[in-house]
DNA sequence: CTCCAGGGGGCCA
DNA sequence: TGGCCCCATGGA
């Protein structure tokens, strides 16, 4: 059993709502360690605050996210989104919208995509949203799911199928934590335990 | 040296 | 819609 094996993975751990949007952002396409890094130069200058990442100049900014990659484009990004979701009213306007309102919000804002918006849902607002990343893709594919699969139907097959804003997180945090150790992109390993996944989705889905 | 990371957007057919 | 290209640092 892959949770018992893993455990809690504690996915963004002891972060504030603020330093979770700006970790969703600053981590695409981009390994976690390079943002904290970042992270670091944001918090130590008191930054990981939507409110004052909104009145910063893109080029103190992307100084500060040097680390993260794509430092420009981001610095951009990361503020534009700041100030939207600032000017509507932070997070605690989200909350009162439904799911699919703030996903609709959050699909709107230039430097949130389909990812990014699933994070927030999940870890931010706490909905019943599962995030589909890289290695949740290659996963289910590898498993012999079939490749023409579209990201938005795995989500809803995911949503079906496990309940609860808790298990959708640890799902996917074992997921990624799976790919990590033993999904890379070009060769196949050996000893990959990824048929267990199968055990464990089916105990979950099983009614 | 090469490969790739917890994507997203613009452009084009 | 679907594919391609760009963005860019840092670790393995």
């Amino acid at each position: 059993m892959l949770e018992a094996y893993y455990g809690d993975l504690n996915w963004w751990p002891g972060g504030s709502r603020d330093e979770i949007l700006i970790g969703a952002i600053l981590t695409q396409n981009t390994s976690w360690n390079n943002v904290e890094k970042s992270l670091s130069e944001l918090r130590k200058r008191g930054m990981l605050d939507i409110r004052i990442i909104a009145r910063t100049s893109e080029r103190i900014l992307s100084g500060l996210i040097r680390s993260s990659g794509f430092y420009r484009i981001k610095a951009s990004r990361l503020i534009s989104v700041c100030r939207s979701i600032a000017a509507a009213g932070g997070f605690e306007s989200l909350e009162k919208k439904t799911t699919s309102e703030a996903e609709e919000f959050l699909l709107a804002l230039n430097g949130i995509g389909e990812e990014t918006a699933e994070s927030v849902l999940c870890y931010i607002l706490d909905r019943d949203v599962f995030v589909v990343d890289r290695y949740t893709v290659r996963i289910f594919f590898r498993l012999g799911m079939d490749n023409t699969t579209r990201r938005d139907e795995i989500r809803s097959l995911v949503e079906m199928s496990i309940k609860g804003n808790d298990s959708l997180k640890n799902f996917h945090a074992t997921l990624v934590q799976l790919g990590k150790e033993h999904c890379r992109p070009t060769p196949y390993c050996s000893g990959c335990p990824l048929s267990s996944i199968c055990e464990y989705f089916q105990r979950v889905t099983s009614p």
